[in-house]
DNA sequence: ATTTTATTTCGATAAATATAGAAATAGAAA
DNA sequence: TTTCTATTTCTATATTTATCGAAATAAAAT
């Protein structure tokens, strides 16, 4: 298929994944502490259900931005910076 | 208000505008073509209904991403590109 | 003055989204 | 093995979204 029109819906998926003020706080908090984030801590940072954080965190690991790392139970998500690099390249920074 | 936080919402309304593959085009072809475009002429290019389209043009004016000028009946459309250098920097050029 | 052209608004609808609580899953700790 | 902790999935719901066609608006051209 066209190159690019898979481009174009590429980053549409990527800007609808951020397109919900909570899931630019996690972006942004991820960037800021350099270290991972849980479900729980997420949770209470800003606020809201645990089962609403999974659902924002798949969509955000679904659009590729995010990375899952499991630890027993725990799931830590980091940024996935080569799909920020390759779609969004210098927005972490101007965030 | 919180600063911060004002910021974060904008960004989650000006992706919500660019979530839509359509739009994403309609940005594209106006930093492409450097020239205006106006509703019938998307409408023909994107192959979706005048209507649509409108809605389109108005969701990305709205959002601040695109300004209008007025001839007549006719409307036409150009980058807004304060926005795009304030809030997403490097974006066009990528795109 | 009537018709044509360009756009917007309205009404309707189908699909997607954000949210929470409850239930399910799975591992850790006691 | 029972309980606690972390997350996900399911169910439900309210809101938003993308879309179209029809009607309304407004200016241009005839």
């Amino acid at each position: 298929m066209n190159i690019e029109i898979e481009k174009e819906n590429k980053l549409a998926e990527l800007f609808g994944a951020l397109s919900e003020p909570n899931r630019i706080r996690i972006i942004k908090i991820l960037r800021d502490s350099k270290r991972e984030l849980n479900c729980s801590e997420v949770s209470s940072l800003l606020k809201i259900a645990p089962s609403t954080v999974s659902y924002h965190f798949k969509a955000l690991r679904q659009a590729g931005l995010t990375k899952t790392r499991q630890q027993a139970q725990t799931k830590y998500l980091s940024l996935n910076v080569e799909t920020f690099a390759k779609y969004l390249p210098g927005f972490l920074d101007s965030l």
